[in-house]
DNA sequence: TCTGGGGTCCTAGGACCC
DNA sequence: TCTGGGGTCCTAGGACCC
């Protein structure tokens, strides 16, 4: 284990909203709301009224009514993420993305190079908004917690550095909501029982938070308390499920079936375009519901043979909505969504032919022609595959 | 606080296999 | 013939994160 504090967490500040004061300036300096319905984001001049998400837009304009509201501009926030993350892959090899606006840095070994941890936390931060022209907050420490606590804590704007030697002060007097992991219920569970501080964790037996929290969460709390975090920087993790989802407006037009479908096959269609361009192909099929009353359903199946194609992850879907529709009926739907999860850990080689309904040989046609192409040893199975515009292709693993 | 859309990980029971 | 121990996979639900 490494003494010194070399893991940095960059977290971009309220990303959306920073994106939005970023290509208005008039914008900027003042509340702005990105979403519509629900905040999805907010300024930290509309933060300091109280405004967080997801908070519903009503609520949101109450606590603050000459706040600005944006629609949320998606594709603009992808590209701004994948300019940071350029910025990050030009800092180090080794860098973890959490989600579109913060990732982990590890930056030990890079002395000779590019300085000391800090030196390169100032740089990036430099960069980013330079480049990118947004502000990012970096948290420097020895672990991967310590350093997400202290961009947490050095936000917005903020640069902060937990020493070696400084780790339990910083760490004992936090209170128990800011670690990672620990959410709403945990809290509550943790708050009866008159437990408030990371200190008050760390005072308690491993087996007294099992018993009161399940075993993984438990331990997990336990070595955080007593600042235990061995983790290290993983690159090249991929996601394991694709999916996408949508919230029904009214819950009495939804109660219809068609409706649904609808819905249904628009949201199959997004999965497995998304899919196919991400080269990946999956075996289990999730519809997730959610009722009238917030209660929530998944009803999920797995296919022999992982696949991208829409006609059979669609068929697939139709089936498990078959099943919950009288309680549909009843109850009323406010969510539909769709994901593919079990996602094949290879990616797949997309191969463009014409197909010959006829015969059916399309498959057998693209084994040989990529067993030309990449030799017939790599060349494992073949996927049939719809084309985006409908029209079927097949997709080889490799 | 009346709740969007994208994900991850854990738990627990049952089926099935040796 | 009424029954062990261990492992994996599938399904459903729940907590949590941004």
């Amino acid at each position: 284990m490494h003494r010194e504090a070399t893991i940095l967490h960059a977290d971009l500040d309220s990303f959306y909203a920073s994106v939005e004061q970023r290509d208005d300036p008039r914008l900027r300096g003042r509340p702005v709301i990105v979403g519509g319905g629900v905040v999805l984001a907010a300024s930290y001049e509309a933060k300091a009224f109280g405004i967080r998400t997801p908070m519903g837009a009503r609520t949101a304009r109450s606590l603050c009514p000459w706040a600005i509201v944006v629609q949320p501009r998606f594709s603009e926030y992808l590209a701004a993420s994948r300019a940071v993350f350029e910025v990050f892959d030009d800092t180090t090899p080794l860098v973890e993305g959490l989600s579109i606006d913060e990732a982990f840095l590890e930056v030990g070994g890079l002395s000779k190079v590019s300085g000391t941890p800090v030196e390169i936390a100032a740089r990036l931060r430099t960069q980013v908004l330079e480049k990118v022209g947004l502000p990012i907050t970096v948290g420097v420490a020895r672990t991967k917690f310590l350093a997400k606590v202290a961009s947490a804590v050095a936000k917005p704007d903020g640069l902060l550095v937990v020493p070696p030697d400084g780790e339990l002060a910083f760490l004992h007097p936090l209170p128990v909501e800011r670690i990672w992991g620990v959410g709403a219920v945990t809290a509550r569970k943790l708050h009866e029982r008159g437990i408030t501080t990371v200190r008050d964790v760390a005072r308690l037996d491993e087996s007294v938070l099992v018993a009161m929290l399940g075993r993984a969460s438990g331990r997990h709390l336990h070595a955080l308390a007593h600042n235990f975090d061995p983790r290290p920087v993983q690159t090249g993790r991929r996601r394991g499920s694709i999916g996408s989802q949508h919230a029904l407006r009214s819950s009495r037009e939804s109660r219809s079936s068609e409706v649904i479908d609808a819905a249904l096959v628009a949201l199959v269609d997004r999965v497995t375009r998304r899919m196919r361009s991400a080269n990946r192909i999956g075996r289990t099929v999730v519809l997730r519901l959610r009722y009238d009353d917030f209660s929530r359903a998944t009803r999920s199946h797995t296919l022999s043979q992982p696949t991208a194609h829409t006609g059979t992850i669609l068929a697939t879907a139709r089936v498990l909505l078959a099943a919950a529709m009288p309680k549909i009926a009843r109850e009323g739907l406010t969510l539909v969504g769709v994901a593919v999860a079990n996602l094949d850990n290879d990616d797949v080689v997309q191969l463009a032919l014409p197909f010959d309904h006829q015969s059916g040989s399309a498959l057998d046609t693209a084994l040989d022609q990529v067993r030309d192409k990449f030799g017939s040893a790599s060349v494992t199975r073949a996927v049939l595959l719809g084309k985006n515009a409908g029209e079927p292709m097949p997709m080889l693993p490799d």
